[in-house]
DNA sequence: ACCCCAAGCTGACAATTGTCATACCAATAA
DNA sequence: TTATTGGTATGACAATTGTCAGCTTGGGGT
């Protein structure tokens, strides 16, 4: 079983490919520490699963699972991540991903899921399983998206319309229409919200 | 050198349990995934030494480490975290750590690092190292910090004031002084440059 | 051609937030 | 005793934020 991991934390990174050589059946063909660096080694080396976590610099693991997609690489995608956010699972699961592992998760079966995986099963974490599919879709738009995100870094709603470059008022109506979409009290109430169920 | 190792994160945890095990010189004789569980087990094992993560439920690893220099206790503490935040560093020499890595770090020098707090000297991380006193000291009070912790909730100026038993008035004093203070722009950009600087 | 809709915009108004000056009280220092 | 200071509180005012209704424009559908 030929794997590539990416993971941006280097202590992480260098600790699970140690312990992933010393598996028979694994061998560990490349590394990554950003999404754009493990679409690369990817698709250099085709290799029979992808280890990748989510938050990394430049593309995430989701945005790289979806570009595998499109390719149609044989490659499979497992996730490995800190965030049991409902939104993350089903943008997964959209991108055709074939395992939802959680850091919380004991070494000892990293190795099993991956054979799962690779053995055509799926591997997800337990924690997750049940509610899979049920959880709410995403109500926001891109643009609301964008502004809470800037919001959500303490900008003020002219400068947020700077960079996106929109009026004051509709940045106003984007989040007015957030904060009533997520029930939140006001701007950072709903980053908060939009964040934790693995909206933004 | 026996060790006890605190992190939350279980796959990490468990990775470096068993690598570090594999160093004949290193005895790993607790493990922990909280600031509690973690005073509980260098109290138990006397361990030589004490890696431990900041960020942990409970007691924060600084916190522990304030702890054990109360407790007079001889196990040396090493931190290992994620963020090269000067506050956060002070506050660990000021605790008396005698190591500080970053999670960015290759596996293979972890070994190293507690071999030489081990023989009596200090680790700390590169990128860290020069400006390591020079780091302003926190300007904030208690209250500030309070009152910005909640607001970066996202909580109102009431709410917090029913939080912590202050009047509305009053909250929005302290956050005009923390956000002056600070040279922020409105209070989550306060609550932002704050917890960068590892003030929160 | 006609209708509908989404993306943006504006204006008006209320609520919340940010700034400042001032005040009170208890503890501490001179 | 008499400042001084830190913690808390008010009130007043301006700026920003949140809500809402309504306007324009440029595609799609049919």
């Amino acid at each position: 079983m030929r794997i590539v991991l990416a993971e941006d934390q280097t202590l992480l990174r260098g600790a699970l490919v140690t312990l992933l050589k010393l598996e028979p059946d694994i061998e560990v063909v490349g590394e990554a520490s950003d999404g754009i660096q493990a679409l690369a080694q990817v698709r250099k080396w085709a290799p029979d699963i992808l280890l990748t976590d989510i938050e990394m610099p430049g593309l995430s693991g989701l945005d790289v699972a979806s570009q595998l997609k499109i390719d149609a690489s044989a490659t499979r995608v497992v996730i490995i991540t800190t965030f049991a956010r409902g939104g993350y699972l089903r943008r997964a699961l959209d991108a055709g991903v074939r395992g939802y592992l959680l850091k919380e998760m004991p070494v000892e079966k990293l190795a099993e899921a991956l054979r799962r995986v690779h053995a055509g099963a799926r591997a997800i974490a337990p924690e997750l399983a049940l509610d899979a599919w049920q959880v709410e879709a995403d109500p926001l738009t891109d643009r609301e998206r964008a502004v809470l995100r800037l919001a959500g870094e303490g900008l003020s709603t002219i400068d947020i319309g700077l960079q996106l470059h929109l009026s004051g008022g509709t940045v106003r109506n984007y989040l007015s229409e957030a904060i009533g979409k997520l029930q939140a009290s006001n701007r950072v109430d709903a980053y908060r919200l939009a964040r934790q169920r693995g909206w933004l």
